[in-house]
Order: C-alpha cells, then structure tokens, then sequence
DNA sequence: CTCAGTGTTCAGTG
DNA sequence: TCACTGAACACTGA
C-alpha cells in the first residue's frame, strides 16, 4: 500500500469512515517495533475519546486530525494497510490499531512486514520525519530551472534521487521507473548530467504520472495500459511493455530497476 | 529451502 | 560536514 498515490487513496477513504466520528474504544498491539518508542497505553490515552476531524498526508506519511493532540501519524512501509471493517468478528491478521467508532463500525491498521510506523505527534508536519522531507509532487514541484539548478548539484543516479525522500517525498521504486520509462530517462544517468530539456521532461512527467495515479485512486486496473507498471513486475525474464519493447532489471539505488533500454538511451 | 520485495535507517567511505 | 553506497532490518509468499 506504500507509495504517494496509495497512501493518499488510504486518506481519501478514511476520511469517509472516519470523518466526524468519536472514538469510543482502542485496542492497541504491543508491538515495539511499529509502535517506535510509544506504548500501547499511550497511543489507547491519546485516541479514546477524541473525535476524528480531518486527515493529512505528505509523502508516504498520513495522520488522522483529532478535537485534541496529540494526534496519530502513520507510515505504511513495505505492508501497511488500512481496514474498514463491519462484522464485529472480522479480526484482520498482523494486527497494529483497531479503533472502535461511535458508529459501531471499526478501522484496523496492520502491518504484515512490520517496516510500518504508528508514532504521535503534536504538529506531524512540523517535526521529524515529516519536517525533513522533500517537494511532495501532489502539492507542486519546483519550476524546472530551479528543479534544474538543485539537480545539478546531485552526482547520484537519477533514480537515486528520485527515491530520496528529502527531495521528492512520495516517490517510491514503481512511480521512479514510470517516471525514468516515460520520459525516457536511463535510470543510472548522474543527475547532475541531466539536460534542461530532460529535467522539464521529468518534472510534467512526474506530475502527470503523480496526478493520474491519484486521480484513479490508486487501482492499478485503471492505470494506462501504455505504464510500464502492468509489466515491471517479478524480475520476469524476457518481459515486454505493452508494445512489445524488451524489459530489462538492474539494481539502481540499491532497488530493484526495470527500463527499457530502447526508450531509455 | 531460498530469495525477492510498493521502504527507511545507519555505518562506513571518500 | 556532506553525499553517497550498501547492508540491515522483519517477515511473507512464491
């Protein structure tokens, strides 16, 4: 459920369970891993009770917005999920939160993989990790000369940079090779080599990947048929875009990389 | 049994 | 101090 578009789908769909109602009741697993450096009990003292006004994101993290702070912040890492349940036998396995609303629906987080993180904040925005993090393409990026101008001082691959979350937050390993594919991009060129002409090609085609993906709520059904997202998976040998052209996957950024090198020059 | 994996962090290096 | 790299983390599912 992680990159960008995902996660701002799970914000769009909590607001509509959750959007006004009162927390009545929090269960809470003891799980010192995802719940970094906050107990059960503190995160159950902070909820109950409050009543859910609104929810944020920035990059890959979202909160809920309570009548009171602190408030909840999440980061669904590799596995998070957000769950939206309504028979009161339903336990989801890898359990994180559950909340009990005055409706008597519930909302479950869990995490399969446990790279996920429930923290809480006062100001989510404001202080780390939020406050570190970089342009998030769905509220603007920079003008492309002064995009330009602060790639240029990168000598990583330009997939490096586009998963760094102190430059782009948001951008996950399938939205960099769209990204990198559709414009035509070879994912270890050095950043700072980029031509103009290439960053202003990166920069609409980021916006236009980022903008559509959310646009269609992040159902990869309903993604263009012409994204190399419906055939990047697996490391699958011999693997085609939809128009026929070789798939290749390396390792760029210590990530998994497909491109097509006959687009990619 | 082995290995890849929609992510982040941290130690080591230059 | 900074940018960068690669390993580590934890666990499921193929």
């Amino acid at each position: 459920m992680p990159e960008l578009p995902e996660v701002e789908a799970a914000r769009r769909t909590a607001l509509r369970h959750l959007k006004g109602r009162r927390i009545v009741a929090v269960r809470c697993a003891p799980d010192p891993i995802v719940l970094s450096g906050v107990s059960p009990a503190r995160i159950e003292k902070a909820l109950r009770g409050a009543f859910i006004e609104d929810a944020g994101r920035f990059g890959k993290h979202l909160w809920f917005e309570l009548d009171r702070k602190p408030w909840p912040v999440f980061h669904f890492g590799m596995t998070g999920e957000f769950h939206f349940l309504k028979a009161p036998a339903e336990h989801p396995r890898f359990l994180k939160l559950e909340l009990v609303l005055d409706n008597d629906r519930r909302f479950a987080f869990t995490d399969a993989r446990r790279f996920g993180r429930l923290r809480l904040a006062h100001d989510p925005r404001n202080e780390p990790p939020l406050r570190d993090l970089g342009h998030d393409p769905l509220f603007g990026l920079p003008e492309a000369d002064d995009l330009a101008r602060l790639l240029g001082s990168r000598k990583a691959p330009i997939k490096a940079v586009l998963l760094d979350q102190g430059t782009f937050a948001g951008v996950g390993n399938w939205i960099a090779d769209e990204v990198l594919y559709q414009a035509a991009i070879r994912p270890k060129r050095k950043a700072s080599n980029l031509s103009g002409v290439e960053v202003a090609r990166l920069r609409t085609t980021l916006l236009r990947i980022i903008r559509r993906a959310v646009a269609v709520n992040a159902d990869s059904d309903r993604f263009p048929a012409s994204w190399l997202f419906h055939h990047r998976w697996g490391r699958v040998k011999n693997s085609r875009t939809a128009a026929g052209a070789a798939i290749v996957h390396d390792t760029v950024g210590g990530r998994t990389t497909a491109w097509v090198p006959s687009r990619q020059r």
